[in-house]
DNA sequence: TATTAGCACTCGAACACATAGAGTGCTAAC
DNA sequence: GTTAGCACTCTATGTGTTCGAGTGCTAATA
């Protein structure tokens, strides 16, 4: 168990590293504590700190830095969250001054200012497209053989893809697959819309639509496969080289690499879990990610489904700040995002 | 002028820094020539070049570097375009062995491959949007005061952008706008698109649609702001991070910056320019680029529309393999495009 | 018993200095 | 015109020294 002065001593220390960058010595620690104590004796404390694994040094006569231990302490039982200054809720809430229609605009807008604020890089998921509801589908012909094919939800996404249509069909085919079509599936969840089209549409197209095999076949194909990547959004992706614990070149390249690569997300942030979470180096999956610390809170995006905001940094984050501005930020996008779909 | 040998020496001189980054010396220079001279012969020479100002060296007793005037000479009398090896070629086609039915969709693999191949950045403008033809528009309501308004091009490009509409609007109208629209501005290029909707579909409208002031100036806001950054697309932006050239953290980042922001394209490379260009090191207008060479070449998509393959690497590029896999890919894009769209 | 002053010790950063090696320019010989 | 020879220059590398910040330990102190 941690003493009282231990606890003290351990808070001082993680938040002057979080601030200096530099190994933190008895000496400045004695300046720093309100209830003074002598060089000596917080060294006493210091080498106990460091018994218990929860401060490490970087040579034999350095000062001491937090270890993971000590920064999940800290970030455990140490951080007292105060109140965000005024000029930062100020740039957050700018995000939606403008009153902007589409929800990607939003958290595009939001990834940006909020990797502006925290000099991090910022990654946001937007709701999951495939729980996306069908408003409307269509069918436009560009060509005698190639057609694209639409799909409206009610979000006011558009999924769009061209695919093949065989040669010499009738136009009036295609009017009434896309009218079968909309009858059927209009109300559907994306995900559900592979399903829906074999099991509901497949016989009746068949009845009404000649050479129903080749167009259903080509359809299905370009409705299937989504776009994986698009609600992905990015803030500060370069930030990271403004940071001063990152100066290893190989390891930029490998940090940037993995999150830029849309498959990696789900290993980088726990995608759709609820509320805040902090990963803190080696906790992370990725070894590339293991000099950084990982921050995620989710949002609601109404209609039970929810986005998640991500901060990603070096360990020696500034833990207090961002869960301050993580937590602002995702009740204001909720509160945001839900007003705008009250009515859909 | 300057002399057979010493057009030699100053070829091989290039061609083996571009290669090694190392500087090249008397030496080395007096082996690797087929027709031997002696290192102080070499010596003699490349004094002379130096004074001409075609190479530099980076402190009083190094090897030849070639300066800007150097690699400018090279590349306009020097450079012999050797057939590409097998390899490249194949790995080159294999962009369109998959076939892919959308220009995006091509586009974006083109970027990729090519920084695969090259291990620098690629930078790849698709046709201006603005210069499209609207094959169909639709708006489709998503709630009681939004609707989202959706065009569709014969490139199969769909534009989508939310609106608002009067509240209380009687759904026909929406219908009977959308009917107007389309009778009057399918064949109309984007850019076109705002002139024509007040010219000829203003006053019709008024017609037929009541409160179609509301509506009209919504739709019209809503259908005015391309996203300009969307046919911008990179491949490798990370690959600087691979070349010896780049050290300095506080240039990749500038480099980086400037890159990423769709705005500075158009002062990165000739948007719209034939043919192939070659920008070394100052010659590109930005200084966060002084460092760089920027290799474009045009390619052609159709309807007398082009767009723009660029290469951005370190003045010590390999000119001689970019331009042979510009020059490649650039023919087979344009083959490749014109192909897909040849019935629209 | 908890705290602290004192002190020897350790390590990194900064600096001076020496050496080796690659390359140069120049001169004189071929 | 070409080249061998040579003195010179600069970088990179390694070594030794000093300085300062920091430590751990011991003994004195409250």
């Amino acid at each position: 168990m941690l003493t009282e002065r231990q606890l003290l001593i351990l808070k001082v220390t993680v938040d002057d590293y979080i601030q200096s960058a530099q190994p933190v010595g008895s000496n400045q620690l004695s300046k720093k504590l309100e209830t003074p104590f002598s060089p000596a004796t917080i060294r006493n404390e210091l080498a106990e700190l460091e018994r218990m694994g929860f401060l490490e040094k970087t040579h034999t006569s350095s000062g001491r830095i937090p270890s993971e231990k000590g920064y999940r302490y800290y970030v455990d039982h140490l951080l007292t969250p105060r109140p965000l200054p005024k000029e930062d809720i100020v740039q957050l809430r700018s995000i939606f001054e403008e009153k902007l229609t589409e929800t990607e605009e939003v958290i595009k807008r939001s990834a940006m200012i909020l990797s502006e604020l925290t000099n991090y890089t910022s990654i946001l998921l937007g709701p999951d497209v495939r729980r996306h509801i069908v408003k409307k589908l269509s069918i436009v012909p560009l060509s005698q053989d190639t057609a694209v094919a639409i799909i409206v939800t009610n979000t006011g996404h558009v999924e769009n893809r061209v695919f093949s249509i065989p040669s010499g069909l009738n136009p009036s085919d295609i009017e009434k697959m896309t009218n079968i079509l909309n009858e059927r599936l209009v109300g559907v969840a994306l995900n559900n819309l592979h399903l829906r089209l074999e099991q509901e549409t497949l016989s009746i197209l068949k009845q009404h639509v000649e050479r129903y095999g080749e167009l259903f076949h080509t359809f299905r194909q370009a409705v299937l496969l989504p776009h994986e990547d698009e609600n992905i959004y990015y803030g500060g992706k370069l930030n990271i080289l403004k940071q001063p614990d990152f100066h290893d070149l190989q390891k930029i390249r490998n940090l940037m690499d993995v999150m830029e690569e849309a498959k990696h997300i789900p290993m980088i942030l726990p995608v759709g879990s609820q509320g805040l979470h902090i990963r803190i180096g080696s906790e992370n999956t990725l070894t590339a990610m293991e000099d950084c610390s990982v921050i995620t809170v989710s949002y609601d995006t109404g209609k039970e489904q929810t986005g998640t905001i991500a901060i990603i940094g070096p360990k020696r984050m500034d833990y207090k700040r961002i869960v301050s501005i993580l937590d602002l930020l995702s009740g204001d996008l909720s509160k945001e995002l839900n007003r705008m779909f009250k009515g859909t």
